[in-house]
RNA sequence: GGGCGAUUAGCUCAGCUGGUAGAGCACUGUGUUCACAUCGCAGGGGUCACUGGUUCAAGUCCAGUAUCGCCCA
């Protein structure tokens, strides 16, 4: 007996491990060698991440996909595995390192630190997965993967020395983010612009060229000319070596070509025109600084100014600046210039100002632009023939839209700075000779060869002490996973996967990385499909974050409503284009729904409803039973239609429809008398169509629900398999019109009767008499058919046709026949007058509607036939509606009157 | 500044290619034989942000306005 309710806590573990030890995730499973493959490699998490809400959505997706496929015959593999997340993973060490009061990272050095952290990883690195296997996950585990394992990072030195060798990948001298903190450069994806309310400087450079006449000491202050700059960064001037201004801005274009003299330091620099220089802005003019402002290096450039490097790693001022300032740290240095500018009268004006400062996302510091030799990906050069293959449909994204997100990154797209200042992560394969040439190899062995072929002798080398940046390795994973650069033959097999389920954010972290790598390394594209999935918010809309407190933690969802409503619910919510506004009172209302899934399994296997395997539905005979897998059918090829669509929530809402409104409300309310009725082939041929419909209830919703549904399929049949191979519904043409047309009524007519007896407050444990009057052939057969399910359903105590409606009944008019209560003074004939009529009023305004549409020539003559005439045909049931209604309110009258 | 998106029932949201506005929760009334009170039955609640346009027909297509959100600079 299935107990009276269904246990997650103690159910989900157990049915997790039967599935893992019975290598049911596992791909390449005996039977399927000759079917197509289908692949889906997992976004890999951080080794240092746990489970949010996003992650949750991000894999129930994934999950859903690959169940289904697996059900549909599939060879499946989806590919688990985490990144080693640099400078998250370094830190999460050396801060445990902090705690425990040992000696710190640069203390204990490079090697030891590394053996600490792969330590750390053994020990608490990767809590994700267990995470994932709570919620269902059904990756295959056994070809688990780590970007910093062996063969990944063979992958990753054989495309960096091929991509060195190719020119693609170089060493250059250029403005990165730098985080201070950190001591390492960081990606513009790892830096967050904030708005930040701060000051605008007005800073007077004097103008050299007129400049108050030489030998007048105290002044004739008032023929000095000076340029006014503007600056959110007064310490910065140290390292300016120009003014800019715009060509066009007329207080300026006189001065277009003099020098100012940069205060505090004497340094004679130019103003240039520069349409950088915004007249808007500030005063018009801006210092230019280009050793620690983008822009500014920029027109350091197209005016070949000097570049002057005036902060050290820590951010504080180097050797460059006057003595007085070297060793002050940026925000100490600050004060110190504005006092001293101050004191030489040289601030005209101070403002408030909103501007956006760089911070760090892992540091939260300030991060400045720091000019240092970096190792660089030519990614405009790759970014080429990924961009064609989006725009060609070798790749898709859906929903479509996001391939504008795509293509605006791409075409702009950046040389890749790859290098970090770690030591968690891989080590750049590049040595240096002493005259600092670079030999760029696989190994130091073949580093020495090249060096000697160079130096004709063997001479001492020193390696790059800096590691690739994360993503990097991430670039990699659809093929890396898969054995490259070996030929395995899960590579021939798997590669290009299908889809990459992701949310908009990684669009530019994974998805144009991995499309730019595996184009140029595969020469085919790393997924045909991606799908950019919701972000998930909080109720109130907002992003979740830790920083926030906003966060809800799926795991606890888990906890508290079980696996398959959590992800029920986000498959539920998972609509196209919108994000996810997460409410718990949606995860306890699909909680109710499992619950009312398996109080059905419980009705039926009280009622000995196995699925026995060997019912065909084709055969059925009774209309019940021929309608129930009808719309079974229908219900299926929604739900398939919905997944192969990645329109999750269509699928999603069509099961529970047909769950709970047709098989739970009407068809399991229908068969209770035919099973224990008398009739042994119809209560033979019910329980066998009971069954058979639990149990493609039950394929149907393991994608969505898993493990309630492995469950009831051990306990609700006999089974070949576990419901996780077992095949996907196919469709066998059971669809019966006649069946469909009866059961319609059918349910109209109870219904109708219902409600009639709810207004009329008749007590529900009340049965009473009906009478049908007008009723057809078809109609009058119907109700000799449904007789018994008639009554049952809408308590009647009689049900008779007649020729009359008898006097003093309520009425309900149902197509042509007018159904008859005669309840002899309990009807109270004023209320059922009123409610007559306003039936009657709404009748006639539709009827007016149409009549309107209907007047219209241009309607009739330009509108689609079909459309033209189901509204010919709406009138016509309307017409014949208002005259039953109308008479059946004469005869209120007669019997008033 | 550039781009994307949203505005539909009290709340959270569906509504794909135009053709009678839907769900869950909440609310109201009511509970009959043994699947289910995590439930049943019945019910109330919407000028689909606004203004124009296209069309026989607009929540749906187009333009503009307002408010809100996100991404990029």
């Amino acid at each position: 007996m299935l107990e009276k309710t269904f246990d997650p806590a103690q159910a989900e573990p157990r049915i997790y491990e039967e599935w893992e030890n019975s290598g049911a995730f596992k791909c390449g499973q005996p039977g399927r060698e000759g079917a197509d493959a289908y692949c889906i490699v997992i976004p890999p998490p951080n080794v240092t991440g746990s489970l949010h809400m996003g992650h949750a959505l991000n894999n129930t997706i994934q999950d859903i996909l690959v169940r289904y496929k697996r059900m549909c015959g599939l060879d499946v593999l989806w590919q688990p595995g985490m990144d080693h997340a640099g400078i998250a993973t370094q830190m999460v060490v050396e801060r445990q390192l902090e705690a425990a009061g040992e000696p710190g990272r640069r203390e204990m050095g490079r090697e030891a630190f590394i053996e600490r952290v792969w330590e750390w990883k053994a020990q608490s690195g990767g809590t994700i997965i267990n995470q994932l296997k709570r919620l269902g996950a059904s990756c295959d585990w056994s070809r688990e993967r780590f970007t910093m394992d062996e063969g990944l990072s063979e992958a990753v030195l054989k495309v960096f020395v091929e991509l060195y060798n190719d020119g693609l990948i170089y060493k250059d001298k250029r403005l990165v983010n730098w985080d201070p903190k950190l001591l390492t450069a960081i990606s513009d994806l790892e830096v967050i612009q904030t708005e930040t309310k701060g000051h605008l400087w007005h800073f007077k450079y004097p103008v050299k060229e007129e400049a108050r006449s030489a030998g007048g000491a105290t002044g004739n202050k008032a023929k000095q000319r000076f340029i006014t700059v503007a600056t959110t960064r007064p310490e910065t001037m140290f390292g300016d070596t120009a003014v800019a201004v715009s060509g066009d801005d007329p207080r300026y274009t006189d001065l277009i070509g003099k020098t100012c003299i940069l205060p505090l330091v004497g340094r004679e620099i130019p103003i240039v025109a520069d349409e950088y220089a915004d007249p808007e802005q500030g005063s018009g003019a801006v210092k230019i600084t280009p050793a620690h402002d983008f822009n500014d290096f920029e027109v350091g450039r197209r005016h070949n100014l000097e570049i002057i490097n005036i902060l050290d790693e820590h951010a504080c001022l180097n050797d460059a600046v006057p003595e007085k300032y070297r060793g002050l740290e940026r925000y100490e240095a600050r004060d110190v210039v504005l006092a001293d500018m101050e004191a030489l009268g040289l601030i005209e004006k101070i403002e408030d100002h909103e501007h956006t400062v760089p911070y760090g996302d892992r540091s939260n510091v300030v991060i400045e632009p720091w000019l240092t030799d970096q190792w660089y990906v030519n990614a405009q050069e790759l970014a080429k023939p990924a961009i064609k293959a989006v725009e060609e449909g070798d790749t898709a994204f859906v929903p479509k839209n996001w391939d504008k997100t795509y293509f605006e990154w791409m075409r702009n797209i950046q040389p890749w700075c790859i290098s970090r200042q770690l030591w968690w992560g891989h080590q750049i394969p590049a040595w240096y000779g002493p005259d600092g040439e670079v030999f760029v190899a696989h190994n130091e062995d073949e580093a020495q060869e090249l060096a000697h072929a160079r130096y004709g002798r063997p001479v001492a080398l020193e390696r790059d002490g800096d590691v690739l940046d994360t993503w990097f390795s991430s670039a990699l994973w659809p093929f890396s996973t898969l054995g490259w650069p070996h030929e395995t033959k899960e590579l021939e097999r798997f590669y290009p996967t299908n889809v990459l389920v992701t949310g908009f954010d990684i669009i530019f972290f994974w998805v144009a990385r991995m499309m730019m790598f595996g184009l140029h390394f595969m020469k085919q594209v790393p997924f045909d499909t991606v799908y950019i999935h919701a972000l998930v918010r909080d109720e109130k809309g907002a992003k979740m974050s830790k920083s926030k407190g906003n966060v809800i933690d799926p795991l606890e969802l888990v906890d508290e409503y079980g696996a398959d409503a959590v992800r029920f619910t986000l498959a539920a919510m998972a609509a196209q284009g919108r994000d996810i506004k997460l409410a718990k009172s949606r995860v306890e209302g699909y909680r109710n729904f499992t619950t009312k899934l398996w109080n059905a399994a419980r009705f039926a296997e009280m009622n000995e409803c196995f699925d026995t395997g060997g019912f065909d539905p084709v055969g059925a005979r009774e209309t019940v039973n021929r309608w129930i897998a009808g719309e079974l059918e229908r219900t299926a090829r929604l739900v398939t239609e919905g997944i192969e669509a990645h329109r999750y929530n269509e699928s999603a809402s069509a099961i529970y429809r047909f769950v709970w409104n047709v098989y739970c409300d009407w068809y399991l309310e229908l068969v209770k008398p035919l099973l224990n009725g008398d009739d042994e082939t119809v209560r033979a041929e019910t329980k066998a169509m009971t069954a058979w419909v639990l149990s493609r209830i039950l394929q149907l919703l393991h994608p969505f629900m898993p493990f309630m549904t492995e469950e009831l399929w051990r306990n609700m049949g006999e089974r070949e398999t576990p419901l996780i191979t077992a095949p996907w519904p196919a469709p066998e043409g059971l669809s019966d019109a006649d069946a469909d047309a009866e059961m319609d009524w059918l349910i109209r007519f109870v219904s109708a009767v219902r409600s009639v007896r709810s207004e009329m407050n008749i007590p529900a444990g009340m049965k009473i008499p009906l009478v049908v009057t007008g009723a057809n052939e078809v109609t009058v057969l119907r109700v000799s058919n449904q007789k018994g399910a008639l009554q049952r359903l809408a308590r009647l105590s009689s049900l008779v046709l007649a020729e009359n409606v008898p006097e003093g009944s309520v009425q309900i008019v149902l197509d042509e026949a007018t159904l008859a209560i005669p309840l002899h003074g309990v009807i109270d004939i004023g209320a059922e007058t009123k409610r007559l009529e306003k039936e009657i009023a709404r009748v006639q305004v539709e009827i007016g509607g149409i009549d309107k549409k209907l007047a219209n020539e241009n309607f009739t003559s330009r509108a689609p036939a079909h459309v033209v005439q189901t509204q010919r045909e709406r009138r016509d049931e309307a017409a014949a509606a208002l005259a039953r209604l109308q008479s059946a309110l004469e005869r209120y009258r007669g019997a008033a009157g």
